[in-house]
RNA sequence: GGGGGUUUAGCUCAGCUGGGAGAGCAUCUGCCUUACAAGCAGAGGGUCACAGGUUCGAGCCCUGUAGUCCCCACCA
């Protein structure tokens, strides 16, 4: 039993219905085909803050109209899956589900801690991919990988290893970004500056054997305790002589000694400098340049410790207000000025991190930045659009060393052993490690692995690698990533270095970057601001098909985007649009119909159609060749809205109403134009083109596995689309003309035509009917025509019999209007043929185009002219 | 302090390697024409931020200016 199409759309009828059936007949796997090119898309599932967002949506339905349309076009196309790429805020669920469930990481231990944690984390994966599904994910979620699974785990300690032998990773006490909070450590890409309101508190540190004092400025005057020097530039008179010599640190009374540096600028403030190297990342250079003492201050927590028993405990900031009251006790504050600055914060929990002194471990960079860079240069990979490539550049050309280890339990665990016996270090891939001098079991690092650690190896890992499957071997390199530019540095660069490293080739050939999706008023979405923009509420209301055609159109790569409600709904209306449509053909099609193909004998019409719709395969499938996914998403929209549906489908109404052989080819090109046009749209459109092309085939085939349509070279009806133009603009014309006189389309009337090509027009007398109100129509090279309104083209006089309707004044008043924009046409054109220099120096083509629009511009002016002159008369 | 984006119709934005400015929404007019009022047919509306330059020709390329947004950077 056949389906039909519901009177009415409503994608929540079908959505899950056409998703299920696509899953179940295995329409998305991509295997191994010799026979066939594989596209591999890289593009993880979002993180597990259970939430899908939109900026997810976004990256989702990119990569899924590339998926679509490159499987649609006989590759072997597959999406990387998985769940993970933020651990960090996985782990806010996780605690939550701890909570929940009573338990706490020590009564797990770490390794029942990691085994539960892990089936947390699969869980609250399984809710976005099932989130992901309502978007029409076309992800071969058999794949999915986790990077936490065992082949993950297995390539992550198989590069740590490797690096470490290799030199790449040292562990050494360096100044690292901490966040008291998360109470771990920070990579530079982790920090985002933000401008802070704050002080300038100016002190004055006495001069040791002196009455002299020292001032100088700070902003965070809790960290003196810690100080260890006071610098100057060497350059500077005022301080030379006292370079050398020590100055009494107020409220600890420490000598500390008074250096030269460069770091130091002259002209900032006193040009004095307190150095604090345990909490300051330039101090701690001028500390090393100098040989300093690093003295800490602080805790995890950031509160003051126990060296200084009367702010021991204090937060930093309660420290900082105790310690600026004290100073001014002592005397030794000078002033207070307000200031404003750059402040590091926490890109996850927003405190502001806490330069620290720690042993970390670490991944030397410039050996890895070079091939990266080598690797865009060559164009080995490219970025769209390109300008991306200059970011790319200056992040790998300054990038310093990147610290991974973090101190969050949740994670890759370092695969480094340590023998508390005699203080043995080894790196290692097996487990349970024993001391190779001593023979005693080894402790493992507790520190973990930053997450994007894990995630720079995704183009591999998840294909198997450190084994040489056949997967990896097919798929590697991958061709697109799709991505927005906010993750740049966290991620596309280090799957570049690492891809280059482990695979010795470039992860993806093109990395696609999109902008944010912001909010109506141009803002980001955020939690804090509460104007996220939930995708499945927005599916519910408008259906994923909407949404999807919203997110792709109208934007271009790297620009951001807003979300605006009206643009779903004017995607939802242009839905709706092709689902009556599609009622239309069929329910004036024969129970037995059966498509076999374009009929023999075609009208012009159907040629002028035809030709058109061979143009728009040629260009979307351009446009989509270099991911203008948008501009090819346009050109369906309005050939399916303009070309089909208002002129088309009319023009077809007349040979229906007919009957017999002309009713069957009009519908047999319906039919044929229809399946192409939802082939072109399926990528953007997936479950209502899935839903018209199963009722339209009699659920013979899924439109999911059909052939993408392109260029037909064997089709050509350019002569016939050109003449067709000529009586769609008359028709046009003489809707124009009725208009302007206020004729309502119930008053019909005959149409007289005076032209070349008189067949061609009497041909077409039923469009006139149909589309211009037209009772009947004749035509000549002259014609009879008395009080008569006027319409005209560049190839036809159309004189419409109005009776005492027609104002001659008026008649000429709009006639001289139209002659009037004429006149500038041709002004235009022949003013520009004119031109010795267009002439000599325009391609030939161009000419040829432009001699040929005066030529209709002049045929035009004339008949105005005549029509003029005749009234005039 | 560097770098980049952006500035086009009332609003939100397209505009491919330079060849007479486009869409959606909004506005105005007329239509329930048997697929669709979530629609149909018309209409109005733009010195393409500003100033120079290159060119036969510039929204597009070059230089500068201004507004706006973002990224990067160790000025205490």
């Amino acid at each position: 039993m056949a389906k039909e199409l519901a009177k009415s759309y409503n994608p929540k009828d079908f959505e899950d219905r056409i998703y299920a059936a696509w899953n179940d007949n295995g329409c998305f796997r991509a295997e191994v085909d010799e026979k066939k090119t594989p596209y591999t898309i890289v593009i993880p599932p979002p993180n597990i803050t259970g939430q899908l967002h939109m900026g997810h949506a976004l990256d989702e339905t990119l990569q899924d109209i590339l998926i679509r349309w490159k499987r649609m076009s006989g590759y072997s196309a597959l999406w990387l899956p998985g769940t993970d790429h933020a651990a960090i805020a996985t782990e806010a669920k996780i605690v939550e589900a701890m909570r929940k469930e009573g338990v706490t990481k020590e009564d797990l231990g770490r390794d029942g801690f990691m085994e539960r944690a892990w089936e947390w984390k699969k869980q609250y994966g399984g809710r976005i991919c099932e989130q992901l599904k309502k978007l029409g994910s076309s992800c071969d979620w058999s794949r999915e990988r986790f990077t936490m699974d065992e082949g993950c785990s297995k390539a992550v300690k198989e590069v740590f290893v490797k690096y470490y032998e290799k030199g790449l990773i040292y562990r050494g006490e360096r100044i690292i970004n901490w966040c008291p909070k998360c109470k771990t450590s920070l990579s530079d890409a982790e920090v985002t500056y933000e401008d802070q309101a704050g002080h300038f508190w100016h002190l004055r540190y006495k001069i040791k054997d002196s009455d002299g004092y020292l001032e100088l400025a700070t902003t965070r005057p809790e960290t003196l305790l810690g100080d260890t020097a006071v610098a100057v530039n060497p350059n500077d008179e005022r301080y030379k002589d006292l370079v050398g010599k020590m100055v009494i640190l107020p409220l600890v009374h420490r000598e500390i000694p008074i250096v030269a540096d460069d770091y130091v600028e002259m002209d900032f403030g006193t040009g004095v400098v307190k150095i604090t190297p345990a909490h300051d990342p330039n101090d701690f250079e001028v500390g090393l340049r100098h040989k300093l003492p690093i003295i800490n201050v602080m805790n995890d927590d950031a509160t003051i410790v126990e060296d200084y028993p009367k702010y021991a405990g204090l937060d930093r900031y309660e420290a900082r207000k105790a310690i600026v009251a004290d100073l001014e006790a002592e005397g030794a504050l000078v002033k207070i000025e307000e200031y404003s600055h750059n402040v590091g914060t926490c890109y996850r929990c927003g405190t502001t991190v806490e330069p620290k002194v720690s042993t970390q471990w670490f991944v030397k960079m410039q050996p890895l930045a070079q091939p990266a860079i080598d690797a865009v240069k060559n164009g080995d990979t490219k970025f769209v659009p390109e300008r991306f490539d200059k970011i790319y550049f200056h992040w790998l050309e300054n990038i310093r060393d990147w610290c991974i280890s973090r101190q969050i339990w949740w994670g890759h665990q370092i695969p480094a052993f340590y023998c508390d016996e005699c203080g043995e270090m080894i790196v290692t891939k097996e487990d349970g490690a024993v001391c190779p001098k001593c023979g005693k079991p080894m402790r493992q690092d507790p520190d973990t692995l930053d997450t994007w650690f894990s995630s720079a190896l995704w183009p591999f890992s998840t294909l198997g690698w450190p084994e040489k499957t056949a997967d990896l071997d097919y798929f590697y390199p991958t061709n697109t990533l799709v991505t927005g530019y906010d993750i740049i540095f966290f991620w596309v660069i280090r799957m570049m270095f690492s891809g280059l490293e482990n695979m010795g080739k470039v992860p993806f050939d093109t990395v696609l970057i999109h902008g944010l999706v912001r909010d109506a008023q141009g803002r980001k979405m955020s939690k804090s601001l509460g104007n996220g923009i939930d995708p499945l509420e927005v599916i519910d209301e408008y259906g994923a098909d909407a949404l999807r055609f919203m997110l792709a159109t109208g934007n271009s790569p790297g620009n951001d985007m807003r979300y605006i409600d009206d643009k779903v709904k004017a995607a939802r209306n242009f839905a709706n649009k092709l689902w009556n449509a599609s009622r239309f053909i069929m329910m004036n099609l024969p129970e037995d119909f059966e498509f076999k193909g374009l009929p023999e004998k075609l009208e012009i019409e159907d040629k002028w159609l035809i030709n058109k719709f061979n143009l728009l395969a040629k260009e979307v499938g351009e446009n989509l060749d270099k991911y203008e996914l948008g501009i090819a998403s346009q050109k369906i929209y309005d050939f399916i809205w303009d070309i089909y549906c208002d002129w088309y489908i009319e023009l077809t109404k007349p040979r229906i109403q007919a009957g017999g052989e002309s009713k069957a080819s009009a519908q047999a090109v319906l039919v044929w134009a229809m399946q192409g046009m939802l082939k072109l749209l399926h990528p953007f459109m997936p479950f209502i083109t899935e839903e018209i092309w199963q009722v339209l085939t009699n659920e013979k085939s899924m439109i999911i596995l059909e052939t993408y349509p392109t260029y037909d070279s064997n089709i050509d009806y350019s002569a016939e689309e050109k003449s067709f133009e000529k009586i769609i603009s008359a028709i046009k014309a003489v809707r124009n003309t009725r208009t302007e006189m206020n004729v309502p389309p119930s008053v019909k009337a005959k149409l007289i035509i005076e032209t070349d090509e008189p067949e061609l027009y009497t041909s077409c007398a039923a469009f006139f009917e149909k589309l211009a109100s037209a009772s009947s129509v004749e035509a000549g090279a002259s014609v009879e025509h008395e009080n008569c309104a006027n319409a005209v083209t560049d190839s036809a006089r159309i004189f419409i019999p109005m009776d005492e309707l027609v104002d001659k004044e008026k008649e000429i008043a709009r006639l001289e209007k139209e002659k009037a924009k004429v006149q500038k046409d041709l002004d235009f054109l022949s003013g520009k043929l004119n031109n010795p220099g267009f002439v000599a120096k325009a391609p030939a083509q161009l000419i040829e185009a432009e001699k040929a629009k005066l030529a209709k511009a002049e045929e035009k002016m004339a008949k105005i002219e005549q029509s003029i002159a005749a009234f005039k008369a």
